[in-house]
RNA sequence: AGGGCGGUAGCUCAAUUGGUAGAGCGGUCGCCUCCAAAGCGACGGGUUGCGGGUUCAAGUCCUGCCCGCCCUGCCA
C-alpha cells in the first residue's frame, strides 16, 4: 500500500517535470540549442500480435527498455495499424492488446519512465491523417517501395484505401506525439523518408515560415540477426520461432529442431557457426559462451546434439526471468490495461496540443 | 447498380459428353544421420461458399442468395 503511494508520488513528481520540459520546449527555446540536455523523445510502436518472439525480445524490446533510461519514449500499440491487413478478424487484434502489452512489461519496459498508449484510443492521430491526406499525392504513397511488394505477397484483397495510406498513417503516428527521433530497421527507412516529405510540404504550405511539424529522425538500429528454427529469420509468419510464452519444454523441443550446419554429418566434422542457427541463439542467451561455444564446433569436438542441450539451457535461463514476470501480468490483467489507459490520456493530452496546432496552421481554428 | 471472372484439403490449383473429388507444397510419423537439414517411404487431411431444382447419378447443368477480385469516359 504505502509502496503503491510512493509510486503514484513518484510518477507526479515526473509528469509534472515533464509538463515543464515541454513548456521549456517551445520554438523559442529550440532555437537557442537550449535543448541539449532534454532527453529526446522517442517513438516506436507494434501491431498488436498475441504471440511475439525470441526475435522481438532481442531485437526490439531490449532496446525500448534502454530507451526508457534515455529517452522520452512512446510506444504505440498499433491497432489501427493491424487493421490495414487484418480487417477480416477484428477479434484477433482485440484479444493481442493486453497480452502484447504484458510481454512489452515483462520484457522491461517500464510503464513509469515510458508511454505506453493505443493508437485508436488517441482519435487525434486519425484527425491528423485525414488533415494531411489532403496534401499527400497519391503517386507519394503507390512508389513506396514495400507497397507493390505487399500486395504482391498478400493479394489484390488487402490493398484497400487503408493499406495505401499505411505510411502517413505512421507519420501521423509519430507527428501526433512529437516525435524526434524514430528507431527502424532496415525496411522502414522509405516510409521514414516519405513521412519526411510530408513533414517538409506540410511547414512549406501551411507553416508561414515556421516548422510546425518536426521533421523526424531515423535512428538505425541494426538488430542481431535472430534465426528461426528453419534457419531462416525468426518470423511468425514463417512459423519458425520461438515464442517468448512458450514453455521451457516446448523451448527445449524446438531448439532440438533446429537447422544446423548442414555440411557437419558426424560428430567430429567440422562445423560453421556462422551457418548455424544455433549460434545465432547462443550470441544472447549467454554472450559469456558463445566464443568457446564456437571454437568447439569448429574443431568438430562439440556435437550438436550436446550443443542443442547447452544452448536450450541456456535459452529457458535467459528466458526464465522474462516469463515469470509474464505470468505475473497475465495472472493481472487489470494492471495492464491501467497502465494502457493512463498511457493513452498522456499520449491523448499530447496529440491535442499537435492537433491544434496543426489546424491553427491550416486556418481550421 | 451493372458486366466479366472466380469460391474445391492449411496454401496454390486439377477433375473429360454429368459417372467413385485428385496433385504439388505444407503437416504428422517412420528410415537414414551425433541432432537437424537433404534424401527415401508412409499417413492423415473435404458439408466442393449456402439453399432449392433437373437427373438413376451434380464439383460439373438450371435457379436464388452470400462472399472475393477486375472493369464500367469527363463533371465529386
Amino acid at each position: 500500500m504505502r509502496a503503491r503511494k510512493r509510486r503514484v508520488a513518484a510518477r507526479r513528481g515526473r509528469r509534472r517535470a515533464r509538463v515543464r520540459a515541454c513548456k521549456d520546449g517551445s520554438l523559442a527555446a529550440r532555437r537557442d540549442g537550449a535543448m541539449s540536455e532534454r532527453r529526446p523523445r522517442v517513438m516506436s510502436g507494434m501491431r498488436p500480435t498475441g504471440n511475439l518472439h525470441v526475435g522481438h525480445l532481442v531485437g526490439v524490446l531490449t532496446q525500448w527498455a534502454a530507451y526508457c533510461e534515455s529517452a522520452d519514449a512512446f510506444f504505440e500499440i498499433a491497432d489501427l495499424h493491424a487493421y490495414t491487413t487484418g480487417f477480416s478478424d477484428p477479434q484477433a487484434i482485440r484479444d493481442a492488446r493486453e497480452e502484447m502489452v504484458a510481454v512489452w512489461l515483462a520484457a522491461g519496459v517500464d510503464p513509469e519512465r515510458s508511454t505506453i498508449y493505443l493508437q485508436s484510443g488517441v482519435p487525434e492521430i486519425a484527425e491528423l491523417q485525414t488533415l494531411l491526406s489532403m496534401i499527400v499525392p497519391v503517386s507519394w504513397l503507390e512508389r513506396v517501395p514495400t507497397y507493390k511488394g505487399q500486395i504482391e505477397a498478400l493479394g489484390n484483397e488487402v490493398a484497400t484505401y487503408g493499406f495505401l495510406g499505411y505510411p502517413l498513417l505512421q507519420l501521423c503516428d509519430i507527428a501526433a506525439m512529437r516525435g524526434e527521433r524514430v528507431p527502424v530497421g532496415r525496411d522502414q527507412v522509405a516510409h521514414l523518408e516519405f513521412g519526411r516529405e510530408v513533414v517538409r510540404r506540410f511547414n512549406y504550405l501551411y507553416g508561414d515560415g515556421r516548422d510546425v511539424l518536426t521533421e523526424p529522425q531515423p535512428t538505425l538500429s541494426e538488430f542481431p540477426e535472430v534465426l528461426g528454427i528453419d534457419g531462416r529469420k525468426m518470423s511468425k509468419s514463417y512459423d519458425n520461432a520461438i515464442y517468448i510464452a512458450d514453455d521451457e519444454e516446448t523451448t527445449t523441443k524446438k531448439v532440438r529442431a533446429m537447422i544446423t550446419d548442414p555440411l557437419k554429418i558426424r560428430r567430429g566434422d567440422p562445423g560453421r557457426p556462422q551457418i548455424c542457427a544455433l549460434f545465432a541463439l547462443w550470441k544472447f542467451a549467454n554472450p559469456f559462451r558463445v566464443d568457446a561455444v564456437a571454437a568447439a564446433c569448429r574443431s568438430g569436438e562439440l556435437g550438436c546434439v550436446q550443443d542443442k542441450g547447452d544452448l536450450a539451457e541456456a535459452l529457458n535461463a535467459y528466458l526464465r526471468p522474462v516469463r515469470d514476470r509474464l505470468a505475473a501480468y497475465r495472472a493481472d490483467r487489470g494492471a495492464v490495461t491501467r497502465v494502457i489507459e493512463e498511457g493513452t490520456a498522456r499520449a491523448r493530452a499530447v496529440a491535442s496540443d499537435v492537433l491544434r496546432d496543426v489546424k491553427r496552421a491550416m486556418r481550421l481554428v
